[in-house]
DNA sequence: GTAACTGCAAACGCTTTGCACTCCC
DNA sequence: GGGAGTGCAAAGCGTTTGCAGTTAC
């Protein structure tokens, strides 16, 4: 998606467009794993020194809102944002919180065969396999 | 599980057992939902009149390291315990936040078809399909 | 021009922590 | 008897809210 596109998709919703939102998806984009506010707000202070943590989240809950990132919410600390909202497998180490997307042969049949058989129409879903990545689990044989 | 092989779970892993750690398990799997610790914490005060919340998350986070109870993070509000550890769906209603298990026919066989694949071994998996629940779409009508 | 947005700070809600008292083993 | 657990209150942390000043349109 070009930036025209989101533009659009941002009046379309009576939505204004700011260099701080479009900072935001831009940044989520960039990145293969899945960032917290925090994370995002420290990346963004270098070209954005004035922007603030509120911007942050209020730009995340926006992009929410337009279906463009999703939100995961996780027991302990703080949520992160997947600009991916179609069916696929977030890997989630379960000691560095490190996400990234994978997807399984076959991920959308399998899931159709899975939302195939509900009587109602699914809004989302959220697919998390835990696990230890490889930096982790080397770290504890050291 | 009776209480007897709770019991010894507790035991053997350096816990002791408590009449509050057993009634927080007892009144999880009483249940079709998954509450909250704030919910959990209100249906005990009538058998456990001083019952801490303090104690509600301590016994919670004792039952989660046993690998008895599931904690499941949100975006908005409060985690909610699931005393199913194995592989199901939770069906999450987006308006008012119920929660409840679904086993779709051959949800193993297609799971393994997913983690067939992985090199790593899954510590744990969460797959929630987001809807609205009838009696929030009904309303919705009204 | 004006309604929406930003930046800042204060408030909020869920969860954790600290500590004296109590209870399991 | 001793250490782990409880109950209570205070602190912690991520997120939301309120508001004056600013910006998109």
């Amino acid at each position: 998606m070009d930036d025209q596109e989101l533009y659009a998709i941002f009046r379309k919703n009576g939505y204004k467009v700011t260099s701080q939102r479009l900072a935001v998806y831009n940044y989520l984009i960039s990145r293969e794993d899945h960032p917290s506010a925090d994370e995002i707000f420290n990346a963004l202070k270098e070209e954005h020194p004035t922007i603030s943590l509120g911007t942050i989240y209020n730009s995340l809950s926006v992009l929410r809102d337009l279906g463009l990132i999703q939100e995961l919410g996780f027991n302990e600390g703080s949520s992160r944002y997947d600009p991916n909202t179609e069916v696929h497998v977030n890997m989630v180490c379960e000691k560095c919180g490190e996400i990234h997307d994978y997807y399984p042969e076959f991920l959308e049949t399998l899931w159709e065969k899975i939302t195939n058989s509900l009587e109602i129409t699914p809004t989302g879903q959220r697919i998390d396999i835990y696990y230890q990545c490889e930096k982790c689990s080397n770290q504890m044989k050291e």
